[in-house]
DNA sequence: CTAGGTGCAAATAATTTGCAGAGGC
DNA sequence: GCCTCTGCAAATTATTTGCACCTAG
């Protein structure tokens, strides 16, 4: 077991006494991976200490779920299955109608699809279950894919989260090396080229990181996708660049650039949170942190080049579909002669 | 009772006998709305017939879901509930902790999302469950919005798609509009005009069904979104617009209004299908059909520009991140001097 | 005539509760 | 010492089953 356990001791904000039964309970339920019945989760407490009955599991358990700890899920078999919370705040499930087994995803589009279309009905949301009912492909043909189970699960997350941060510091090198490149003005072309210097040290890092994690379990790269994100398939930088390709000014590639940024930011700095692999989640915080520096100086840039321009543009569109077909160009002779 | 009710008759694909408690069971079913409990029905049941028993209600349900007539819902109450299945094929839910009522919405995006991990996984969807729990507006504001029930439901989505597909015609609209001033090939030109009279005929037919909507039901504008469709917030042919405006061929264009339509295409079918309202569904199946016709006009206008020019492109970019600095102008002479 | 549907009552199965006693604070 | 937890057994709740009988095809 080196995957670390949640400390015990943290886990009792909600009212209650400690007890000697209740503590061998929880410790014996956060040990375990997977989705434990009720009745599994008593067989496995008796195991230890015969002398408890199923009532105070189920008592516990009920505390568990109030306390947060627990999370009570229901794959329609007629009773209920209960999962610790801590892992993973926000998932999802598939669930075999043949082999009644559940394998679990993360896919940061439908979290965000969902907390749009909860604001959009005014409902606050405390939980989301998406559960996939189907076969999965192990019933359906007979081969058996590298599982992912509850000792890979935090193996397999970092390398979903790897992959997405490789994609995304990869475009955002290319972003900033194509930016550098249609930049006359000195000044933002070495602002680029700085930030393009970080990306590759970055993608370094990442790099780096993964062929670690890949080291630790020769079959990681062939287990299934955990983490689905589907903006950053190209990396989050992608978009930008290609919208650079069609010819913008440097004011226009500053925004993009602050866009992807703000986004990227924001990818690393909320699967950072979810990490359970100390050094990765070290990684992605630091990278959020710097992610922030770029946008910054970025947003910096932008409004001393609109000082210098004399034109100051508005920070965002005015409205969403604004058509500005400026050459690039023409506009980088008026930044040179400035 | 204005909605038409399905055909019982057709319901029984599946085999067994029919018997006039079944038909009883099966017709009192089908004409709630709403989530019952299998002892909800059985109640309602015997208002009509006193002499049928509990375990004919729950043998009637099995055999219903397993006809595919109902669809078993479980809301963690620890009791099942069963909705009829014939409305919409996947729909997910809200359910309120406080007031234990559920609404329901649809969610293109969360379809598509689910149909394309499913694929990542290889697993075969058969149900897609997405339920939110939390705090409804009502509870939380003590405010009632207006609500949507389910003799409300269809209105309400006949409007969301509606609102979708007037958004989209107008946007296409537009994109002809503006396609057609920027193409200076005569052929081409009359195309996009010819296409842009098209949506703005498609779009006063939609206009008027709309009207006629909202004159069923005053409040029926105020009522909670029942559809989200994000992509088509403004329009499915926004973006096409946005991206002609940065300055495009006249093969680009034609390519963009390729990659609209299609979508555009697949909008009006995947929800002209679902669809109780008959007026709003034929528009919906015919618009469908002529978006299908623009499509292959576009398509064949491609190829033909292709031919002329004598440098044939792919229908296709080759990657994701093609960079094509295009200006328009230098291209729009060539055709011009054909 | 016969497979399948039906009602009733009894059986299961998961979970909760009443109560007397044990244990933490 | 008080309040909460605990075990046991009994109660409750949703759902299924056994069986004798009925009915459609």
């Amino acid at each position: 077991m080196d995957r670390p356990l949640p400390d015990i001791e943290r886990l009792r904000p909600a009212g209650g006494k400690r007890s000697s039964k209740r503590d061998r309970i929880l410790s014996t339920f956060v040990r375990q991976e997977g989705h434990l019945s009720a009745d599994d989760l008593c067989d496995l407490v008796r195991k230890e200490d015969p002398g408890i009955g199923r009532a105070t599991v189920y008592r516990t358990l009920q505390w568990m779920v109030g306390a947060g700890i627990a999370r009570k899920v229901d794959f329609g078999e007629g009773r209920s299955r209960f999962e610790p919370s801590y892992r993973h705040p926000r998932h999802f499930h598939f669930v075999c109608n043949t082999c009644h087994r559940s394998s679990e995803f993360l896919s940061s589009d439908i979290e965000s699809f969902v907390e749009e279309i909860a604001l959009a009905r005014s409902f606050t949301p405390a939980q989301t279950v998406v559960q996939i009912t189907g076969t999965c492909e192990e019933c359906r043909t007979g081969r058996a894919s590298a599982p992912v189970d509850g000792a890979t699960t935090a193996l397999v997350f970092a390398r979903d989260a790897l992959r997405v941060a490789i994609a995304t510091e990869r475009s955002g090198l290319e972003f900033y090396t194509r930016a550098a490149g249609l930049t006359s003005d000195a000044r933002g072309r070495s602002v680029f080229q700085k930030l393009a210097g970080e990306e590759r040290e970055h993608l370094g890092t990442l790099e780096k990181r993964y062929a670690e994690l890949v080291a630790q379990d020769p079959l990681l790269e062939s287990r299934p996708t955990f983490l689905f994100f589907k903006g950053a398939a190209h990396g989050i930088f992608a978009e930008g660049t290609e919208t650079l390709g069609r010819g913008v000014d440097d004011q226009q590639a500053l925004l993009i650039g602050i866009k992807c940024e703000r986004r990227s930011h924001k990818f690393f700095k909320r699967y950072g949170e979810r990490f359970e692999d100390s050094e990765g989640k070290q990684i992605f915080l630091e990278f959020a942190d710097e992610e922030k520096v770029h946008l910054d100086l970025l947003i910096h840039e932008y409004r001393a080049l609109g000082e210098r321009l004399g034109s100051p543009k508005p920070a965002r569109r005015a409205h969403g579909k604004a058509h500005r077909p400026v050459h690039a160009r023409r506009r980088e002779s008026s930044a040179r002669t400035r």
